[in-house]
DNA sequence: TGGAGCCATAGACAAAAACTGTGGCGAAAT
DNA sequence: ATTTCGCCACAGTTTTTGTCTATGGCTCCA
């Protein structure tokens, strides 16, 4: 049963396996020791579970005391990011939260988002700061920004990154092209047509691994126009400076069309960022939401083998 | 603080939040409802959080208690499972976890996760159940499994799948080949000679898709020989049967190498997969663990585009 | 207007947890 | 060998907390 468990007798636990020691536990708990040992050795006995071995040489965590005293550690860290967040939203004072984005993500993953967070948290604004991903980062260090949906790569040894969405780049060309009437295309015999790219420095890095990929199919790459939105893309494509590389779920202007590349799965990523100060009160919270919905919509949806990035849900 | 919290009152607002009603809730945790209305209003004062708003047509969820409130039937959640292992580790009743794995998955994977059960679970066996991906599937099904590691894809909507690898394919080829030379190969000048595979009874959907890889590179597969385990693919490559696609992570005999294919970005993937009905103790915490050792690795190393399985590490 | 349903409060009682003090036991020190 | 110290367990007492019954107020509905 879950009665005879108490959250204070969960940070008794705690200390004392930390301490390994039930006098200094006592203290970091300011309880007197009496208290603390009798209190673990009452539970003990209610469960019948022994957490501590008690040896002339002083305590040791049993295999069942070690999976409790993580259970513990976890669960109390979990309620005070839960207080926390509750009594931020109870008084209105939870910080807007501060939403950077590349207008490169597909716009429905933000709906989705937005609506999602104001489903968990009513009334709980967002600001979004639209901005490329090397901005979005910079903002992140300086604190400007609490978190991003930008596309990857992005360095995860800087920043916590969770992938949130993946869907197969197209190639993006004029309804007239001559090419218009193939179902899909061989990357050789485009790739040296496709010369618009998203400008290398609004992302450095995701420029560099296309670099890499094109380089993997033994082409140079062309960059011959270099545009710093989607809208650019598309009016470049219009105007037949080129063709280009979207993602798929990329809204089109009329008298453009896509086609998919036959013989390399390339996609567009797109990720969830944060620093690790972790300085929002509901960040925990959207982690833990994307880590559930994100292998919930795996789960949901495997079969077909292109996953659309319109599967978040929010989960109780 | 985390005091003035005790599971008990967890069950009391999980009930509350649940039938909106004091009354109905107290006999639903077996108190008076005097008992549960005050512990529940003892609270609310003490932590300063309103969560339920009393109106004159009944209860009503604050936004603050629709926080708390999931957080309840969470953290009760996860207590139960917790008990449940940490009584079935002391007593040394943790049934062996029937664990099904396909040939083709790499060895590492699961070097990795017997080291990370063995550590969070000490001295609790695991059995290892060879078994194609089929079987695996049927096995679970009949629960002569609990689980099974094996190659994606697998249908979602049937078992619960977590994926928990993946990395490139490349062709398998003997070390005198013509091609050896060449640092990669284009998909289209080794297709026709890629014509050793899984036997496709092994894992059905698996072949319908690399079937369908191959339709998208504009190639009909070309199935000559089919081997049912890795060895027996690279036997059928030195004998120079024809070339096969292997995972890239395969260890290899002597006398084989290995070459890229440019214009593709086919992968092996690979999932910790369970039926729903999650009969063993430990299932749920081998899922949180995967959940957050992938997320993890994933955030430890993405900088190179290439993911190797062998990132998942323990977590406290 | 009376009854039914619901929640809050008060007072009595029971249970649980805290504290102080003490004793035992092994390890290190004298 | 004996003392001392650190650590844990146990006993007795006090304080705190939780539960129960009983009751009162409020709203809704017949």
């Amino acid at each position: 049963m879950s009665d005879s468990l108490t959250f204070r007798l969960l940070r008794y636990i705690k200390a004392a396996a930390e301490t390994l020691n039930f006098t200094r536990a006592a203290e970091q708990v300011f309880v007197a020791q009496s208290s603390l040992s009798s209190q673990i050795g009452k539970f003990e006995d209610t469960v019948e579970l022994l957490l501590f071995a008690r040896l002339q040489n002083g305590l040791k965590l049993t295999s069942a005391g070690r999976i409790v005293a993580s259970f513990a550690e976890n669960t109390l860290k979990e309620w005070d990011q839960t207080l926390a967040m509750a009594l931020a939203v109870q008084r209105n004072e939870v910080p807007p939260l501060r939403l950077g984005f590349s207008s490169f993500i597909n716009a429905k993953l933000l709906e989705r988002f937005r609506e999602n967070y104001e489903g968990m948290f009513p009334g709980c604004a967002i600001q979004l700061w639209s901005g490329d991903p090397l901005l979005c980062l910079q903002r992140l260090d300086a604190r400007a920004l609490d978190c991003a949906i930008i596309p990857l790569p992005v360095d995860a040894t800087l920043y916590n990154v969770q992938q949130i969405a993946q869907s197969p780049l197209v190639v993006c060309m004029r309804s007239d092209d001559v090419l218009a009437d193939r179902a899909q295309l061989d990357i050789h015999e485009v790739a040296e047509r496709i010369t618009i790219f998203r400008d290398p420095e609004l992302h450095p890095s995701a420029h560099t691994r296309l670099v890499e990929m094109f380089k993997e199919v033994g082409i140079p790459i062309h960059l011959a126009c270099a545009a710093r939105t989607p809208s650019e893309i598309q009016w470049m494509v219009k105007e037949r400076y080129g063709l280009a590389l979207i993602d798929q779920l990329t809204p089109l202007d009329p008298g453009l069309i896509t086609r998919p590349i036959a013989g390399v799965n390339w996609t567009a990523d797109t990720a969830f960022v944060h620093a690790s100060h972790m300085d929002h009160v509901a960040l925990p919270f959207i982690e833990r939401f994307f880590q559930q919905t994100w292998s919930a919509s795996r789960r949901s949806k495997r079969p077909s083998k292109t996953r659309h990035p319109e599967q978040l849900e929010l989960l109780g």
